[in-house]
DNA sequence: GTTAAAATGTTTAGCGTTAAACAAAATACG
DNA sequence: CGTATTTTGTTTAACGCTAAACATTTTAAC
């Protein structure tokens, strides 16, 4: 049983699949997104173990990241702006808190001028992990996109910033709030 | 609190971050793939949008379409026809076929000349959902992909398949067996 | 034929997430 | 001031998934 045709993805197969039992039908925007959605899923299961490596799960960096990234030093971020950076709820913030706290990477306290608010800030172990895992994650990254050379590469971002903008533009039924 | 800037998706604000904190480092395959995650989980959601309208979750019209598009018949396919499909686990398929058959949408049951499988078919239900969710979901990633012309669109879905196609040859250390 | 090995699905325990309920603190309003 | 409203984060219940254990049936080996 070949898994997939001497040319071509298994979205081709699927396709082909489709276009026998349903002639007729325009299949090119499932092609598109089909290939979009798979190579994201594989993308990220590539990403997760590099990670793993790093003992952190994706959502962990992404904390320990937008930390890194937003600059802010010791006083760190609150719980709230973890959130708003991150594409989940607060309480998968809440949970990811709770892991990296119990690792030692980041420290967690009430802000006294503000006592519902928690200031999240890296302690030593955890800036130093994140920049560890940043550089490999960069590597990684390089590598899963080896196969476009410079030029496809910028048509690619293109492409895919044009979609996202009009995405993130459109307020849609899709609206994410804490 | 401006969500993004006038000219620039969200993964742009990102790239800006690190470039301020980390300056030096090789970004463009971080927005390429940032991009990539979010457009993709962006599609998700509206697409999942489109299958609640028929009271269908995406990994259960999956399992609809795969019967479809298999031009199975009557006889159905097999549980691990089903699971090597999709990418999910064998498990995974259980529980959406427990579904599935609670909602009258598809027969499961053991395959007389093979009594450890189980023989999985479309009702007559299960087929007239299956199409009626197809056509809108067709007509919803065509709206999505609305943003490119068809020019666009052919060199997206090209620069996919090359990254996919290398994704999917490469034995790496994430095969996925039932 | 009998026994070992392989194939096929289901079940179980655990994970990370979401949505919604909740508790606590700050702000607005009269 | 005093009370209602809003803000902020955590907690709870439920969901779908995975990995691994499991039961059943078939095939292979001798």
């Amino acid at each position: 049983m070949a898994a997939h045709a001497d040319a071509g993805d298994s979205v081709t197969r699927i396709l082909g699949q489709w276009a026998a039992v349903r002639p007729g039908l325009d299949l090119a925007p499932m092609g598109v997104i089909g290939r979009l959605t798979r190579l994201s899923a594989s993308f990220a299961e590539e990403i997760q173990r590099v990670f793993g490596e790093y003992d952190l799960r994706t959502g962990e960096f992404d904390v320990l990241a937008t930390l890194v990234r937003s600059g802010a030093g010791p006083r760190g971020l609150t719980a709230g702006e973890l959130t708003a950076g991150a594409m989940v709820t607060s309480g998968a913030i809440t949970n990811r808190l709770d892991r990296l706290v119990a690792k030692g990477l980041v420290t967690r306290e009430i802000d006294p001028a503000n006592r519902r608010s928690v200031r999240v800030a890296l302690t030593a172990a955890g800036s130093q992990r994140a920049d560890e895992a940043l550089r490999a994650h960069l590597a990684n990254e390089e590598r899963l996109l080896a196969p476009l050379d410079a030029e496809d590469r910028a048509e690619l971002d293109r492409l895919l910033a044009t979609l996202l903008r009009a995405q993130e533009e459109s307020p849609g039924p899709g609206t994410r709030s804490g």
